[in-house]
DNA sequence: CCCAAATGTAATCAATGATTACATAAAGAG
DNA sequence: CTCTTTATGTAATCATTGATTACATTTGGG
């Protein structure tokens, strides 16, 4: 799937001409010409992104059914970015504490919603492909769900939880990073945008403030 | 054209054609087809309010200079019963203890939600018209928040709260039940969707999970 | 009564998603 | 190496949509 025969270019035609034929991995070129444009603020369109490929507006189409499918495709791979910032901050966090980890998780979420603003609205809004389309995204978005769901099994059989309720905390604690990020970027944070690390204060001031009401004291 | 209409019926001129030339009230009948159409889970376009309302592609710009001011109108419509509804919750809620004021407003906040995502969706989503736009829903809106800073202020004033940071627990509050509405029409509640009254019994244990988090115990 | 403003229609344009027929490059069989 | 098959790109075209412009009709004030 991932490696591709990477043939020898026997024919080298293309280095004569300014743009070859066949276009090297178009593919890839329109997810990342879809996440440069959303990213931009800009519709995306399956348009502009061959237009950005420099290649005819029928060419995306030979790769992707419609549109949706380019976004899908776009959202997978934004999502794959996103699963990696959250791995990569759990793996510094300290495996013995749950609610530390749970905090680092929240936090890690939160930071790359406030750096990949549209990024994070392709993964999340299902507005731009349907949400069961993609079973990759639905299966690692499952994972990294299951992921809390461990830390607040964990917190619990500690007795670090003032409640027994987790499927509600665990909820809860979806809703609240998920809306934070998604007032961000709806511009329901007006004033906050100016000064850049303000808002990500903020965020860690919501969630030590979810912590503080969720740990037992 | 040979009988003129009858002389001057002020008010009263569309009962004798089918269609008369003019509409009667095509602004107002446009919002609510805009309305109508979002509830379906349609797209809205403008041309198919104009449709709708049996009225020629063209004849939506007389009473809106783009697409986006009438989304913006629909959503100024929507704000409104939003409001309403909210306010008729308050009115029945103790006026003495503000935390069950806030936990009744966001009782109506998610009810509402829930049972009017699209609408909820125009007012919410920034992606229909520029949030600054409409100065009215942002005042309308800044209100709302008000309201909430207000029952957040008396709590503190009568020691029920835990923590201090009134503006760290109010955006915590914005963002929880936020996003709890935007994950239930974003589709991130995939097989609750069936049986009705479970999304509202789980909103209504995240609202007391919540409470329970701020509240000096 | 008459005219000006408001409001609707018809025609038209540019952009977009999508499809189809055709062209060309790449890969494999012989 | 040549020939065929398949993958991939182009060109042309279509329907839909937001938007604009010229024109038509109604309404209401002077």
């Amino acid at each position: 799937m991932s490696a591709r025969p990477t043939s020898k270019p026997r024919a080298r035609r293309q280095i004569s001409e300014a743009r070859p034929y066949h276009h090297g991995d178009l593919r890839r070129v329109l997810i990342d010409a879809a996440l440069q444009l959303a990213s931009e603020g800009a519709e995306v369109s399956v348009r502009e992104a061959a237009r950005r490929a420099a290649v005819s507006p029928g060419a995306p189409f030979r790769h992707f059914p419609n549109r949706d499918a380019l976004m899908a495709a776009a959202a997978g791979e934004a999502q794959r970015r996103f699963r990696t910032e959250i791995e990569a901050a759990l793996a510094e966090a300290p495996a013995a504490d749950p609610l530390l980890r749970f905090r680092a998780f929240g936090l890690a979420y939160l930071r790359w919603a406030m750096r990949n603003p549209a990024h994070f609205e392709i993964i999340s809004t299902g507005r731009y492909f349907a949400h069961g389309s993609s079973a990759e995204l639905t299966r690692d978005n499952a994972e990294l769900i299951a992921l809390t769901e461990q830390m607040l099994a964990d917190a619990a059989a500690q007795g670090l939880l003032r409640s027994a309720d987790l499927k509600g905390i665990q909820i809860a604690g979806r809703a609240l990073v998920y809306g934070f990020a998604r007032m961000n970027l709806d511009g329901h944070f007006p004033r906050w945008g100016v000064e850049e690390g303000e808002i990500e204060r903020m965020a860690e001031a919501v969630i030590d403030l979810f912590i503080a009401g969720i740990a037992k004291r």
